[in-house]
Order: structure tokens, then C-alpha cells, then sequence
DNA sequence: AAGTCATGTGACTAAAAAGTCATATTTTTT
DNA sequence: AAAAAATATGACTTTTTAGTCACATGACTT
């Protein structure tokens, strides 16, 4: 957690340090991101950086929780109607409100989607601490309940498909980063829509052709 | 390109050498990588190291080519009966080719890992110059002629399946690497087998409960 | 006005990195 | 055996980093 120091700057100062940060953190890996860098864009001292901050880590945990609040306030209104509407509707919304998290907060989900694939196993456990992210156990209970309503194949395998669905959002995501590289931001949504409609379609049925009878044995 | 005075080095002395930098390359990025620790592993002087190696990337370059031209005697037998096999016993032996490579070269499937899920735009270009891996290239190519045969609904985005159905060939090595970590190598098959099944399984016919009528309207 | 406490500062330290180079040793050629 | 070419060496340079610290400045209290 930031010192008590930095929440009581003047809300102009702490948005220059944080955007400052947000930059150097959205272009660099955790490791190679610059402290120094940071406080000459953002025109402090070093020294006063460290009144601040704990460390760099201190300040990296608190980026991402930036960033992590952020997504959820996309996620909110599709968690919250989830009762009164259908799974493959639910992970439809899930989906395009990642999106749209990632069209408005292009800075902040390169931070996460850095972390997230980073090999720095000590660095994820840090900021990740014991609760691991699971935003797969979530879709498993969504599963779990696609099938007790007699949506979902029941014969599936709960936990393998919800990494699967976790991993296909990831796809989405780095697919819209890619073309979307060095912040060019386009408002033709119709190629993501198109993109999540087909993914949905492929989860729904499958790529196998239907109607003949395709003997396995 | 290593220099010829790395190649004229006897065979010993060549291995001691790949093996450290493997050893460092698998724990760690490329930028944290260190060239000291590789030549003070190897028991060589800092200055050899520049005999037998232009830069950094040269090594590196050279290594993840060992890890790409391993990695491909493990595909090739499918590769080569892929014309008398349908389409999903194809996807099948590739997945677990795929598992088989990581399972015997658990460090170099690491660094190609690494590389692969790198935000490193800059050294990925320098590694796969022009021509970017296009492992999905060749999937797309498998599908089309599944379509062909009349194995495949026609109905379905190429390009974009292809992109799922690479992604999720990483999500199957991750596991196993995030499984085995530290190198504990189980002997374990089965698990990884059942893995595979259950993916193409759900691949070829979906999740959505069949038989009944869903209307979609 | 004096004193106290919070905040600001940038030169500095220590550690680590990639890459260089003058010199030494070994191997090959004549 | 002598000369030449190839290879080996590790101290050194330069650059960059995170973090520190003695001191300066400002604000609030008595």
C-alpha cells in the first residue's frame, strides 16, 4: 500500500505520478520498468518518490489494483442480471464487456495481460498473494448451473472447460490488443462482435459436421 | 549466427556451453538472463564467450532454433501421415506430439514458451524475421481440407478457429509446464491423455445440451 | 516569533549488466 | 625450430538500475 503521504497529495499531482506510471508500466515489463524514468515524466525527486512509495513493487500492486477495479465495474451489470438470463448469454456479455475494458483502458490492460502472461512466478505471487486469480472458478459455477437449467452437456468436464473458456477470452483480448498496437483505436466494434458471435457459436456446437453420421468406431 | 570457432569447439565443451545457457534461458527472460552466470556455468571467460557469439542475441537466436527443430521431429510423423488420417486424428497426435516434446525437453519447451507469450514485440521480430509463426497458417490448411472432405461444418470462421485451436494447444502445454513445475516429471500419462480427449471432444461437438430443442428466437 | 513536524530534494551508493581489449597461450603452418 | 595464425583470458569500461540519506523548505502549532 502507498504511504499515507502520496493519498494526501493534491489529486493533480497523485494523477501526473499515477499516469506517469501507467506509461512506463504499459510499455515495460515489471523488471524493466524505470523508477527514474518515472519520476522525470512525472517531475518529482526521486527522494520524494520513496516518501510516497514503498517500493517499486508497492507501486506496481497498486497500478494493478487500478486496473483490476476497473475491469470489475465493466463486469458488474453482467454479473448482476445473471440469475434471469441464460449461460451462453452471460458469457456473451462477459466477453464484450472485456472489450470494451480493453478498448477504454488500453493502458491498464497491458499492465494486466502482461502480468498475467509473465513467467515471474515470485512477482504474480506477490501481487496475487494466496487467492490465486480464479476468475475461472467463477465460470465453473457458471457451468455447473448452465447444467442444472439443461443448458449445458452435462457429460462435459466442468473444470477443463472453464479454463478453456478463461484461455478463449485471453485470445479475444491479445487478438484486439494486436491489431489495435500503439494505441490505434479504431470504433469498428463489428469486427470483435463478429469475432465473439462466431467464438460462441464454435463453444456452442462444435466444428464437427452435423446431420451424417460420423461412425467413431 | 554462432561463429565457426564455436562450432569447431569439441563436442564436450560445445554441449557445457548450451547447456548453461539453457539452464539460464529456461529461468529466466531474455532480458534477465545473464551472459555472466552462462560463461561462469560453463567454466569459460566472459571474453570466449564473444569468440564463439557475436551478442547476447546471437545465443539465443541459436537456441531457440535447437528448441524449433526439436520440437518438429516430434510433429513430423504426423506431419507425414496427415493425408491418410482425418482431421480430428490429426488435431489429436499434434496435441500430443506437442505434449510428448514438452514432457522430454521440459527447458527448451520453457524458453520457447517464453518467447511465444513475450511482450517483447522488438526481439520477437528479430527471432522470427519475416516470416511469424504461423503454426495457425498450417491449421488453417488442415481445416480447409477437413471442410473438403466433408469432416468439418463449412459454416465456420477459418481463420478464427484456427486462432482458437492454436491457443488452445498452448493452454494444454501450460498446464502440463504449470503441473510439472520444478521439473517433477510423473510418468503420467493418463492425465494428460484424458486431457487431450475431452478437449477434441468438446472441440468436435460443443457444449450446448443436443437432442433438445433450444429456439433460439 | 519560535519551534515542530511533514514533505521535498538530488547527489550518492552499491550492484549488476553487456560488451571490449590488450595480452597470454595454444595450435597450425612453414 | 621458428613464425604465424587462432583461440583463450579476465580486468576493465560504460551504462543503468533501485534505493538511501543528509539536508532544505514549507506549513502548522504554541
Amino acid at each position: 500500500m502507498p504511504k499515507n503521504t502520496f493519498f494526501n497529495l493534491p489529486e493533480r499531482k497523485k494523477t501526473r505520478i499515477l499516469n506517469a506510471a501507467i506509461d512506463e508500466f504499459s510499455k515495460n515489463s515489471y523488471e524493466k520498468a524505470s523508477i527514474t524514468r518515472i519520476v522525470n515524466t512525472a517531475n518529482i525527486a526521486k527522494g520524494s518518490f520513496y516518501q510516497y512509495f514503498e517500493n517499486k513493487l508497492d507501486l506496481f500492486r497498486h497500478i494493478f489494483m487500478i486496473s483490476a477495479d476497473e475491469k470489475l465495474k465493466y463486469l458488474k451489470p453482467t454479473l448482476d442480471k445473471m440469475e434471469s438470463e441464460d449461460f451462453f448469454t452471460t458469457l456473451r456479455n462477459l466477453y464484450v464487456a472485456g472489450i470494451e475494458f480493453v478498448k477504454e483502458n488500453y493502458k491498464l490492460s497491458q499492465i494486466a495481460d502482461r502480468l498475467i502472461k509473465s513467467n515471474n512466478e515470485n512477482l504474480k505471487n506477490k501481487i496475487f498473494g494466496e487467492t490465486k486469480p480464479k476468475s475461472n472458478h467463477f465460470l465453473k459455477e457458471l457451468l455447473l448451473r448452465g447444467i442444472k437449467r439443461g443448458e449445458i452437456d452435462p457429460s462435459i468436464d466442468v473444470e477443463l472447460v472453464s479454463v478453456m473458456l478463461t484461455n478463449l477470452s485471453f485470445t479475444i483480448t491479445e487478438y484486439y490488443l494486436k491489431t489495435n498496437e500503439k494505441g490505434i483505436v479504431t470504433d469498428d466494434y463489428s469486427d470483435l462482435m463478429e469475432m465473439v458471435e462466431k467464438m460462441i457459436y464454435t463453444i456452442e456446437n462444435g466444428i464437427k459436421i452435423k446431420g451424417e453420421d460420423n461412425n467413431d468406431y
